[in-house]
DNA sequence: GCCGTGTTGAGAATGGTTATCATTACTGAT
DNA sequence: ATCAGTAATGATAACCATTCTCAACACGGC
């Protein structure tokens, strides 16, 4: 009988995935909601990443770097990001000519309710100039 | 490191790349290789692929099962994909607008060896219609 | 052929993700 | 409210792709 508990840890990982902008890494969620006081488990939270994606309620995709990383689909921000694979920080670009482009192709192939993902993974300006030094 | 040499195993893995059609995984292609006689490591298949990679000869990316996929250069221009997130098919999706805005956004920003994630969620014809329908 | 060094490869190490399984605790029924 | 049935949890082990280690090897120039 498949039915769906409700548990404060599945609550505590979609709160804290709706609370963290642009993607997350299910280890960096884990990390987050134990420093916030969560003593919840790991597995618990790909667990409930798992679900959260089937369910429409996050979305998943796989980073460069290999690691799986989820958003939550409920926040329809429009902003997206640029994000140092070496230091980690991000900047937060505009993606306004995207928006259209994404918007049409979706049309083109009769889908609805379009997300789009675009976030760029490089090495920022500071990382580049340490690589060159080396 | 200043001589690049020669190996027969390096070629085999260029060779075997060439060979293949589309997308396959390091693994994939070191059982191919041992299944056509080549004794190679699978240490040597990772090394000459990204070796490949870098020197532009192959294409990488994350397949959505998480493993490193690779293409021989040559023919065709990574692309995207429009992914329903009900019944999971993906359509490839030219994206060579974004392309140059992708690198254009990151050059600004100081960044440097860009990669993007550039993939469009939602829902497909087919599912759209049977989500009108109930 | 000889030598120096880049390359190889078997296996160990790494790191993210998933499976195991005894225990916990949510839910619907009593 | 209590109970029983069972899904969910979580510590840990297993798993799998990938990378590292390092001794042995082989390519190229001599």
């Amino acid at each position: 009988m498949a039915v769906r508990r409700n548990t404060w840890q599945r609550e505590a990982v979609r709160e804290a995935l709706e609370r963290s902008e642009g993607f997350i890494s299910a280890q960096a969620l884990h990390t987050e909601l134990h420093r916030t006081g969560s003593p919840i488990g790991l597995a618990t939270v790909y667990r409930a990443l798992a679900d959260l994606s089937t369910e429409g309620e996050a979305d998943s995709l796989q980073s460069p770097e290999g690691e799986a990383i989820y958003r939550s689909c409920a926040t329809m921000d429009h902003h997206h990001h640029l994000i140092c694979r070496q230091c980690g920080t991000t900047a937060e670009i505009e993606a306004t000519e995207v928006e259209a482009w994404a918007s049409r192709v979706a049309a083109e192939h009769g889908f609805t309710e379009a997300r789009h993902v675009v976030d760029i993974f490089g090495l920022c300006a500071d990382c580049t100039a340490a690589a060159a030094r080396a």
